[in-house]
RNA sequence: GGGCGCGUAGCUCAGUUGGAUAGAGCGUUGGCCUCCGGAGCCAGAGGUCGUGGGUUCGAAUCCCGCCGCGCCCUCCA
């Protein structure tokens, strides 16, 4: 954290609201880190650059715990020698921390909702779900890690029209099974799961084809609707994830919560008829037109119970911030809900929406189509068995969620350095591996040990990691980008894997070998941390 | 036609919120095992950051115009 202790110290020297930088700068031999603050801050001081720069300089060459050695360059970059004896107190740090190295106050206790995946329950998830599953359940524990209280919500859309076609599509296999011909409709769910469930609900209704239409229809909406519910949430738990809260958008109805939203907006003065609908005016907070709430057949739209669905994420669960996990091709639906929000008078900024770009599944070859009324995806349950666990979360959090991934089936299933989840996890597993040599060779793992020991140039590189790690939680949960923290593993790994081939942990020379072995400690902790807040095990072998 | 996102090494992608000479993995070329796990490491080659303007001390990053790709533009979700 020693960015962040830079960053105090100069702030008492600036005014504030100066937005400064402070980083590692281009070269080595610049020093450890190199901050922009004199330059930024000369005009609202009304001084020289260069000037306030050696002033800066000299204020911070006094904290000699921190720095050995503080310069000035070019216009007026400050660039800084950190001492060797900060970086070495961060094995204490870490060791000290354990699981909790890295934890953060950031969040400062507040109430954050991630909401993710929320896929319609009339098919099973697939592999963009998938993607938002480990994109959600990644940012939840990273917000959790980071200070937040945490909500994992799974919203679900159990009533509408596609719940109808769900039961319709049910039905009509019933028939077909029972030898009746039937012509199955276009945009009716054809996978082979219904015919599975339609084959169970015939075995545990055996009248069911004796009942009316709209009866079975019914009937078979809510057992398609329990059964496909219940393999989202099998198929969730196996992937690692798991929710606090299952909401059902019928009960929202049923709460009254929907009418009372419209209530709401109609008070407000943002309702209007036209063409037997009622409509919301959106675009009178920058949405392109006007949405329907209220359709002309007297069914609400989607739209009508997500606003109801928001209004009392915020006005009545008290949330201060809501993360909306969606995909990508829901983008058009963000405007209508910020100007819903706008209207209700509450501040749009409180919700974030991260829109998760498209999967396309690589294996030898292309990409397969993905539409669940086609019937035609791989789903996130055979992606599991195919790559496993680990591999297929890792793998969905090395791209940042706006861009599309390429899901590489055959290099997350290899089990070479080539894939960035083994290399990783191959590095905690190489640690793991040292201990237990360690304990053979006579090493407690509980001595004393002299960090001033941690003097090379790989010993520093691993120290300034570890030392970044909190900071680097920090941003990424600031940024809701839990990719970062795969980058980070990535960097780490590599740091050890290249300490291991020129240095020995265990030697005879037992101070030395105490002190690399705290630091190895230290960096298997961090990495174990990381790795966790991915949701990706940390094994002990490999 | 409009909106959103994306164009960075042969391929797949990072880029610390505007900083100094743009990075990694894979692939490629050449090296490293008497040794704690070689599922590893080191070095080399490889770039008009899609493109043309603009903003300023300074742009891959911000603004505008083009080009290409994807997604969305329903009283569907």
């Amino acid at each position: 954290m020693i960015v962040k202790r830079v960053r105090e110290l100069l702030e008492e020297y600036l005014p504030e609201g100066v937005r400064f930088q402070v980083g590692p700068p281009p070269r080595e031999e610049l020093g450890d880190l190199a901050t922009n603050a004199a330059l930024v801050a000369a005009g609202p001081l009304g001084r020289r650059p260069r000037e306030l720069a050696e002033e800066l300089a000299r204020k911070l060459a006094e904290k000699r715990e921190l720095f050995r050695k503080v310069e000035v360059a070019g216009p007026g970059f400050l660039n800084l020698f950190v001492a060797p004896s900060y970086w070495q107190g961060v094995v204490e740090r870490v060791l000290l921390a354990g699981a909790d190295y890295g934890r953060s106050t950031l969040g400062a206790g507040r109430k954050v909702q991630v909401e993710f995946v929320s896929a319609n329950p009339t098919g099973p998830l697939h592999i963009g779900h998938g993607r938002g599953a480990a994109v959600g359940d990644s940012l939840a524990r990273l917000l959790h890690f980071a200070g937040y209280q945490v909500v994992r919500e799974y919203y679900i859309n159990d009533r509408g029209r596609q719940m109808e076609i769900l039961g319709r599509s049910v039905w009509l296999r019933a028939r077909e099974l029972a030898g009746e011909g039937i012509s199955f409709p276009e945009d009716h769910y054809r996978g082979d799961y219904i015919i599975e469930i339609a084959r169970k609900l015939l075995r545990e209704r055996p009248d069911f084809l004796e009942l009316s239409e709209e009866e079975a229809v019914e009937v078979a909406r809510d057992f398609a609707l329990a059964e496909i519910l219940a393999e989202i949430r099998r198929d969730l738990e196996d992937f690692g994830v798991h929710y606090d809260v299952w909401y059902s958008e019928k009960d929202l109805y049923k709460r009254g919560e929907v009418a009372e939203a419209l209530e709401a907006l109609k008070k407000a003065g943002y309702l209007y008829q036209k063409d037997g609908a009622l409509w919301f005016q959106a675009t009178a907070f920058g949405d392109e037109k006007d949405r329907v709430v209220l359709r002309a057949n007297g069914e609400p739209t989607y739209f009508a119970s997500d606003i109801a669905y928001h209004r009392e994420k915020f006005l009545k669960r008290g949330f201060d911030l809501v993360v909306d996990v969606w995909g990508a091709d829901h983008h058009g639906y963000v405007p209508r809900l910020r100007a819903a929000l706008a209207a209700l008078q509450i501040d749009a900024q409180r919700l974030r929406v991260l829109l998760i770009q498209m999967v396309n599944l690589l294996e030898g070859g292309q990409l397969k189509s993905m539409s669940t009324r086609a019937g035609e995806f791989v789903t996130l349950r055979e992606l599991l068995e195919e790559v496993g666990r680990d591999a297929v979360r890792f793998t969905f959090l090395t791209r940042k969620c706006d861009a599309p991934l390429d899901f590489d089936v055959d290099l997350a299933k290899s089990q070479k350095s080539e894939n960035p989840v083994y290399y990783v996890q191959y590095a905690h597993a190489r640690l793991a591996s040292v201990f237990r040599k360690a304990e053979e060779a006579g090493f407690s793992g509980e001595e004393n040990y002299d960090p001033s020991l941690l003097e090379t140039p790989e010993d520093l590189r691993l120290l300034k990691l570890l030392d970044f790690f909190p900071q680097m939680v920090e941003e990424a949960a600031e940024a809701l980008e839990p990719h970062r923290l795969t980058y980070y593993l990535l960097d780490l790994a590599e740091a050890l894997h290249d300490y291991y081939t020129k240095h020995r942990f265990i030697s005879e020379d037992r101070a030395l070998s105490q002190a690399r072995l705290a630091l190895a400690k230290a960096v298997k902790q961090v990495l174990a941390n990381g790795l966790n807040l991915l949701g990706v095990s940390a094994p002990e072998r490999m």
